[in-house]
DNA sequence: TCGCCAATAATGTATAGACATAATTGAAAC
DNA sequence: GTTTCAATTATGTCTATACATTATTGGCGA
């Protein structure tokens, strides 16, 4: 272990802080003359260490007000993960989620990512249908990790969807996502009301927050209603959208 | 216009002059001193843009050697961005891209892609297959702008795929991606030799750089052979594949 | 000629202080 | 009470300097 700079473990301490959930979203961090008392440094070295955390987007600064923990939209500038219902609704149309099934379990042992997910915790493992104006749009498995995530426990989830509620509430820092397409089978068509074998995106996406896994979960796309859009780049360049 | 700090009209002007083209991958910035005497500064602020820069992953630093323009890598953390010749190789496949058609044209002012992709320049049209062993994995329909990319002009793409050398050469800022499942068509499913009306992935991709448009591509996979794999998150915490 | 070592040139980190800027707070004036 | 303005506080920028780190370069010696 080589010594670390000072600025940069300032800079880890409190990054760790954040995505461990010890600083949530919206609170306030101690100001630069705090941290460089308590570091017993310079305030350059303290703003190096926060300049660095406000240009990776993990907190805003203000002026006179101080330093504040960022709200999660720490995935809208890379891509556009697919929040249905937000979708749905701006499309105009009427939002619903089905639930067709909710069971808390273990990891089934056979399943290395459902494994890899919980370890030895349990699992939130919930089963439904999107809906845009009562059409079938998508259906969905998702399992959530219920020592990453206890507080959905409380939540119901006939009509909202549950993917809105995470995005909203538990800000994720890395994710996984697998694309195909697939020729829908028996089951899932009859889901989604189309035809057997019609073409589906298939979509597998995993997010962790730091290194705990927070969800997995497996949509089918009925292929001639949906398209995903991924957008890169510097938030700088990208005018008009 | 408010009056940009020093610190960041360095950067951009730096950034502006990669983005360009004027520094190609591998120039060498002037030093630091360079730098602090051209803009009358201390050598802090010139270390502040350089040091941002570095963030961003546009150069490289290295002590005593100086600081450079770094390679196109920009993509390889953001997503994999698939370089079917890259990866069909790692699967230890023998890769084989088969040209079907070349041309250089002026944009259909039908299409407002095209249009956007080349303004009033030219196009280069490019139409192949991606074989994996001989088997047909994707079929491509590609437009490059001339303008952006003068030296594709003199590329010989049978048996070579086109996207590789663009990702070797043209570097990228920004990407929009457009992903849908759809049955192949006719022509397609002939060309990929496969039974109409098969489930494949489709992909559209526009890339530029800076706000200058490279290429827009269009390509089916066949769904049984292919996923797009997507991983997004900061670098530090992407520990093991 | 080859290999080692020291000088050197570049970035990396840190300090202490100065002044600029902006937003909030509280006090004074109406 | 309400409005206005000024003081305060926190971040933003910049300077000048010092020493640390590291890789290259060139020279010296075997």
């Amino acid at each position: 272990m080589t010594t670390l700079p000072l600025h940069e473990r300032i800079r880890s301490e409190i990054e760790a802080a954040i995505l461990s959930g010890a600083l949530v979203p919206g609170a306030r961090l101690p100001t630069e003359h705090d941290l460089m008392r308590e570091y017993g440094c310079a305030r350059m070295t303290v703003n190096k260490a926060l300049s660095a955390l406000a240009a990776a987007g993990l907190i805003d600064r203000r002026k006179r007000a101080g330093s504040f923990v960022a709200r999660p939209k720490v995935h809208s500038m890379v891509l556009d993960v697919p929040d249905l219902e937000q979708e749905v609704v701006q499309r105009g149309q009427h939002y619903r989620f089905e639930l067709l099934g909710r069971e808390a379990k273990r990891p089934d042992a056979g399943s290395a990512v459902e494994v890899q997910l919980a370890g030895r915790g349990e699992l939130l493992a919930i089963e439904g249908v999107h809906h845009a104006d009562g059409v079938p749009l998508a259906h969905e498995t998702r399992f959530v990790s219920l020592s990453a995530v206890p507080e959905i426990a409380g939540q119901d989830f006939d009509g909202a969807s549950p993917g809105a509620w995470l995005l909203k509430h538990v800000p994720w820092t890395e994710a996984e996502t697998r694309i195909a397409a697939v020729a829908a089978d028996r089951a899932t068509a009859a889901r989604l009301k189309i035809p057997a074998a019609t073409a589906c995106l298939f979509v597998e996406r995993r997010t962790w927050r730091g290194n705990e896994g927070i969800t997995l979960v497996r949509q089918h796309f009925v292929g001639a209603a949906y398209d995903l859009i991924a957008r890169f780049g510097s938030a700088r360049s990208m005018a008009g959208g």
